[in-house]
DNA sequence: CGGACAAGCTGA
DNA sequence: CAGCTTGTCCGG
């Protein structure tokens, strides 16, 4: 009897399997062995060469079909629990299995494993000099399952300036350990910090091989909830509020909702973190919160400089009040010796948005009729279609436009001649390894609080252009920003300080980073969902593209979803949640032509 | 996805 | 009716 496996093919658009015969000979290849779930091979389907995964071994096949053999044997890939959960992802996301797949296969074909390290004892772990985070402790409870239902995950809500180390660890003591954080910068530091201590650690996604060996934290970005574990004990989602857990492109997934699931059917603990929690993991589990005097230290000094009184129609971006915390800020730093100030100005380019000085026309774009910027100081281009058009006003012919609402680059000539020193610009465009310029301030857009380790000051020069964006996650979002500007300034021991320039001063948000209270973000945010009946209180789905009107159509004939739309040619699929959504996508097939379904879109 | 093949359209 | 386009199906 001839062995036979089932292969999921690695080409987007199929999701059937096929069995192929695994040939007496592969040459040097991997030994037979070695195949099984999992196992990435090569097959010819339909005269193609293509990639494929292992899904199912020793199967009997179809009666009536000749089979052909493998082609190649690749190497190891996923596991057999991580292409379950591929199609659980493909479900939920409203994707395709071989997606995921490909996420959780090794970046370069792996032959062979380096040997399994060994696991830390107790002593090493007291060697580590890390001590285990009380929060995290509490959470994981005596016999280490989380608190609250058994599979459900537990919040824990942990100040921005905290070293989340200590989280690890005490998730870490109990065996193999899978971190996730939205940046590879983040997991990167973590880490070194790790392995300097002596705990083998595998950073993703360079050390897949010894992940898939066994070591006993798995730390990486987004991607690496996918990443092999071997004996998996714990989860562990830092800054799980971060919007940079999602991926952009469909299927727009989101590694939170992956890590849950996937320590759920592990049956192990799985912790969310975050100084802000969203309200998607409030929904999901118990919250864990530190003292009062705890949290309040890990937040910085607020300032907030309410410009309600000012003149509104003045451009003038800098209350004088923030200038004299900046004037403070730079002489401490002058007797200290290091130090930086970072304005915060979410408006890249010279100016955003222009008046006519004779007419008052507001300066639009020709062919969209946007409001277009000021990129230098004769051009004015589109932020949306990117048209560039001479500086003149099209109602009256004038050359003479005002700045109702001006960008980083003037901002930051402004702020130098009001400074008397250096001021430098840090926008997206600044390459990931171009340096920061060297003055002790620096403005810019968000860009800057990834790119400035650290600073004393931290002013929001338009917080309202943050707060009040017409975005249904505006107040969250916001406060993410906050809490990464904390980052920055490390809290209240150091004295660090975050200025806030607004003209709503009782936001909600304006008033948890006040009072380093982030449930008051909470406590608001979740009454407006629920009444509006918006994510987490329901479950949507966005449909763009050219096939999205055919879609809808076919939707509201045959379920019972509420379509919204079309709104600038999208639809937004509602139900109660994701089970109702999901099962509804999966059962409506697609109409020809392009089309892009986002389940949870980030930006309604 | 991309090749195979069938059904539909056009021009002589 | 050849020659081409467009659409649907299927792969082991």
């Amino acid at each position: 009897m001839e062995r036979v496996v089932r292969v999921l093919p690695d080409v987007p658009a199929i999701e059937k399997t096929f069995d192929y015969l695994v040939p007496d000979s592969l040459g040097d290849q991997l030994r037979f062995g070695d195949i099984g779930v999992g196992t990435m091979v090569r097959i010819v389907l339909h005269g193609r060469r293509v990639g494929g995964w292992v899904v199912a071994d020793r199967v009997e096949p179809p009666a009536g079909v000749t089979l052909r053999a493998l082609a190649k044997v690749t190497g190891r890939g996923p596991s057999s629990e991580l292409i379950e959960l591929s199609h659980w992802a493909a479900w939920r996301w409203a994707g395709r299995p071989a997606h995921f797949l490909r996420t959780a296969s090794p970046p370069r074909s792996v032959r062979g494993l380096p040997p399994r390290p060994p696991s830390p004892s107790d002593a090493d772990w007291a060697a580590t000099g890390i001590a285990p985070d009380a929060l995290a402790l509490e959470a994981l409870g005596r016999d280490g399952r989380a608190r609250g239902a058994a599979s459900s995950p537990a919040v824990i809500r942990l100040p921005p300036s905290e070293d989340p180390l200590g989280v690890v660890a005490a998730v870490a003591r109990l065996g193999t350990t899978l971190v996730v954080t939205p940046s590879h910068a983040a997991a990167a530091a973590l880490g070194r910090g790790l392995r300097h201590a002596g705990i083998a650690t595998a950073v993703m996604p360079a050390d897949w091989p010894l992940a898939a060996a066994g070591a006993r934290v798995v730390v990486g970005a987004r991607a690496s909830v996918w990443a092999p574990a071997v004996g998996l004990s714990g989860v562990v989602v830092l800054d799980e509020h971060d919007e940079a857990l999602q991926e952009e492109s469909a299927p727009t997934w989101h590694a939170r909702e992956v890590a849950v699931e996937r320590a759920r059917r592990a049956g192990v603990p799985c912790l969310l973190v975050s100084p802000c929690p969203s309200l998607e993991a409030l929904a999901a589990g118990p919250m864990l919160v530190a003292s009062r005097s705890r949290e309040r230290a890990g937040w910085p000094i607020v300032d907030v400089i309410d410009r309600r009184r000012e003149e509104p129609r003045r451009v003038d971006l800098y209350a004088p009040r923030l200038l004299d915390l900046i004037h403070l800020t730079l002489d401490r730093e002058a007797k200290e010796g290091v130090g930086r100030v970072v304005c915060v100005l979410n408006r890249k380019g010279r100016a955003r948005l222009l008046a006519c000085g004779a007419c008052a026309e507001l300066a639009r774009c020709t062919a969209c009729g946007a409001a277009v910027g000021a990129v230098d100081d004769d051009t004015l281009t589109c932020p949306r279609c990117e048209t560039s058009r001479p500086m003149l006003c099209l109602a009256c012919g004038s050359g003479r436009l005002k700045v109702l609402r001006l960008g980083v680059s003037r901002a930051r000539d402004d702020l130098e001649r009001l400074l008397g020193v250096g001021v430098g610009e840090v926008t997206g465009e600044l390459g990931e390894d171009e340096p920061l310029p060297g003055t002790p301030v620096l403005v810019g857009t968000e860009a800057v609080l990834h790119r400035a380790g650290r600073a004393d000051l931290v002013a929001f020069l338009d917080l309202d252009a943050a707060l009040l964006a017409p975005r249904y996650r505006a107040g969250e979002e916001t406060m993410a920003l906050l809490a990464r500007a904390a980052r920055l300034v490390d809290g209240r021991r150091r004295a660090g300080r975050l200025v806030l320039q607004t003209r709503v001063p009782h936001h909600e948000v304006v008033q948890a980073v006040l009072h380093a209270d982030p449930s008051r973000v909470a406590v608001v945010e979740g009454a407006t969902r629920a009444a509006l009946r918006l994510p987490p209180e329901a479950a949507m789905a966005e449909l763009s593209g050219a096939g999205a009107e055919a879609y809808a159509t076919c939707l509201r004939a045959t379920s019972s979803l509420e379509v919204l739309g079309p709104v600038r040619d999208r639809y937004l699929v509602r139900a109660g949640d994701h089970q109702a959504l999901c099962d509804t996508l999966a059962a409506t097939p697609r109409p020809p032509g392009r089309l892009r379904v986002a389940v949870d879109p980030a930006r309604l």
